[in-house]
DNA sequence: TCCGAAGCTGAGCGCCCGCTTAGAGCGCCC
DNA sequence: GGGCGCTCTAAGCGGGCGCTCAGCTTCGGA
């Protein structure tokens, strides 16, 4: 399950779950040559060399390089679950959290643009079983969201014809921002997240948008 | 596996644009074996044995591997923006013509989800020149879609705030649709184009909506 | 002081990759 | 009929891949 990331001193470091240290350092080498090059085109060497170590210590701290596939898929994906449910579960009505949702969902998938990359794109690497297990935390991502679709028009703020449809889309909206995204690009991923929240709660007609 | 596009006084099917034949059987086998597995998971054993042929008889045809995958991103994009194009310039006033393009969009996504999926991912396996000429052919996706937002806000039809990025929220929406779609699922392309013309039309506050 | 476990490296194994080559089959034009 | 060019195959080359293993270093505990 994802846990606090923090070390002793309150800091919050990204793959903080991991360890030792030299575990977290391929992996994270593995995330960048990853995102890069894709994983078929990425070799051992190149994740080792990364990492500043010799291809052979990898196999000392993974079984095998789909392994590191796995295992970034799996904290990847429970990270952006995690960020989505927050924002499903706070306060505020169907509107509030729906844009509070996409909001906070688009700022993680544009700022790790990398993980998510690899998480979305690299599933068919890996094995049925593996495969398996990261398909059913995105259903998870999908209830959620639709969750909070059904909430709205249970209450009259959504005008939602296609609710399944719908979902499909905000979801698809939100996740394609991996794909396009560039740091070196004209908006920073608040920016791309305030815009997206205006765009889907226009989809979802809602009947009052906060202020734009 | 759709391959014959009924000719009623010379139109050609998907790749008719491809001779000699086994140059055409050898850039569809590509095609799915690249959409199924990656560029880089594919072998070029695996598309000559689809194309029933040997291994070597690949490179009577292309130079190399990576001129496969030229070829179909450049003839898949040019039927892409061919679809797109056709429905910006159709006869309406904006919302009709951005329906339009939408849902012809959708469905070649969805229709054509192997091709799409190889044109949209696949790119970076590209060497640059190739990437570069690619690139090219996307914006002018950009620009066409870019086009009739902006006809629409100058006619007073749509309301949005933020043009380019509305543009390309669009446009991902669209191509995204690539990665998901399921011929085994329960909506037809044409039922996803429609839903997307819809949903489309609400994010750039279309005055007057056709019926739903 | 010594020992065993843990972490890491240099060397390298066996496999399969993209691609090449020599030559066979076959239709076409003179 | 015969040479020619186009298409295709069987065989295989050089190389880089994922991964392994023997052995070195480091270090905490008895």
């Amino acid at each position: 399950m994802s846990t606090a990331e923090e070390t002793s001193g309150g800091e919050v470091q990204p793959w903080g779950e991991v360890t030792p240290d030299a575990a977290r350092r391929l992996l994270v080498a593995a995330v960048e040559a990853f995102a890069e090059r894709g994983y078929h085109a990425t070799t051992t060497r190149d994740i080792a060399g990364r990492a500043g170590m010799s291809p052979a210590a990898l196999y000392i701290h993974y079984k095998t390089k789909e392994e590191l596939l796995h295992r970034i898929s799996r904290i990847g994906h429970e990270k952006a679950l995690d960020v989505l449910r927050t924002a499903a579960e706070s306060e505020g009505g169907p509107a509030e959290r729906l844009a509070e949702a996409v909001r906070s969902f688009v700022r993680w998938h544009a700022g790790q643009h990398t993980v998510a990359r690899v998480v979305q794109y690299e599933l068919d690497a890996l094995g049925p079983e593996a495969r398996a297990e990261i398909v059913a935390l995105r259903r998870q991502n999908d209830a959620a969201v639709r969750g909070i679709i059904e909430d709205g028009v249970a209450a009259g703020d959504f005008d939602v014809p296609d609710v399944r449809g719908t979902t499909i889309a905000v979801l698809s909206l939100c996740i394609d921002v991996a794909r396009w995204f560039n740091v070196n690009g004209p908006r920073t991923p608040d920016e791309v997240g305030a815009l997206y929240a205006d765009l889907v709660l226009r989809m979802v007609g809602a009947k009052s948008r906060p202020r734009p």
